[in-house]
DNA sequence: GATAAAAGTGAGTAATCACTTGCAAATGTA
DNA sequence: TACATTTGCAAGTGATTACTCACTTTTATC
């Protein structure tokens, strides 16, 4: 990975994450990165292509998140850090994230690569503390987790401890 | 309105929704609606205003549904309605919510002429239910909003029944 | 039925789109 | 040093973009 290849890629998901991946040109891209045109497709073949890179970055980052949760053997403790992902988006990933959830209205299939497993495990957690219907528990922690995490990155309540305080009182966590 | 000028808006708020607005040509737009390409700034000036077009008639329809809520006198009613909406997001308003939420990752500014009233309607309720932090709670009504509506229109669960019951039970609804 | 306004068309416009190509500079390897 | 490969750039390509304009057809009013 040479040192313009990764200013594409860091230019591209600024841009793509900000204005949307269909609203941003190959050209603009590369006046962001400081680059040439050119380059774009000498290295990643298309603008999908470009795109995809970037998703795969992310991906592997995501990964690495939830293998620690897998870890964890409290179910409490499981919950508490699924529910606190959101919470603790960080500047660094900010970027990454917003991409993904601007990405899912667009795409024609919706990307379960980090939804599937982390229902999972959500899942196995309720089923340990005794919930009548796990599976639904799981869904609706999903539906949790992205309505937290669009809030995290659109909305910006300032009492985010809050709000968190009060989630979890009703999981008893 | 003229027919022709419906069918416009008609066409443009399907192909919205469904590709994202600025992946939609005004061309495409004209050629989904029968209609010839001219007409579309005839009637909107431009594409943004055929966006802006779309938008206003789709807030009068959320107004109205968000009138009959606040008639509600019962407050575990209210909740109740609120949060029932995005379980019955129908065929033909499944156009209009996915554009809206798709947008709001696209616009620069949030878009709060729905979220805000409803925030405060929650924030009622839940006063009048003894809640020691009716501000947060409210807040979280709303994030449960999003994700359920997020959830409806994009990964379809299967068990929506099932999760609104798990969702009611723990507000003892 | 005459006339004016509104609705609608189709062929244009310059700018921008994703992408290609030919060639030079940098880099690795012997 | 010699040579091959990779990296990079500038100037293109045809297609498509949002939008305009001159024009015709329909509709409303008296």
């Amino acid at each position: 990975m040479t040192e313009k290849q990764e200013k594409i890629l860091e230019a591209a998901l600024k841009l793509f994450a900000e204005k949307g991946y269909s609203a941003v040109s190959t050209s603009k891209v590369a006046r962001e990165a400081g680059v040439s045109e050119g380059l774009i497709f000498r290295h990643f073949t298309n603008k999908e292509g470009l795109l995809q890179a970037i998703m795969e970055q992310g991906r592997e980052r995501a990964q690495s998140l939830l293998g620690g949760v897998v870890m964890i053997e409290d179910p409490k403790d499981t919950l508490r850090a699924i529910l606190s992902f959101p919470f603790e988006i960080n500047k660094s990933e900010h970027h990454y994230w917003r991409l993904i959830y601007a990405l899912k209205w667009q795409a024609d299939e919706y990307d379960q690569s980090m939804s599937l497993p982390m229902k999972k495990i959500a899942a196995d957690a309720f089923r340990n503390l005794g919930y009548s219907n796990p599976e639904a528990e799981a869904e609706l922690v999903l539906i949790l987790f992205d309505g937290l995490a669009t809030a995290q990155l659109l909305r910006k309540p300032s009492n985010m401890e809050e709000i968190r305080r009060a989630l979890f009182d009703k999981y008893y966590l």
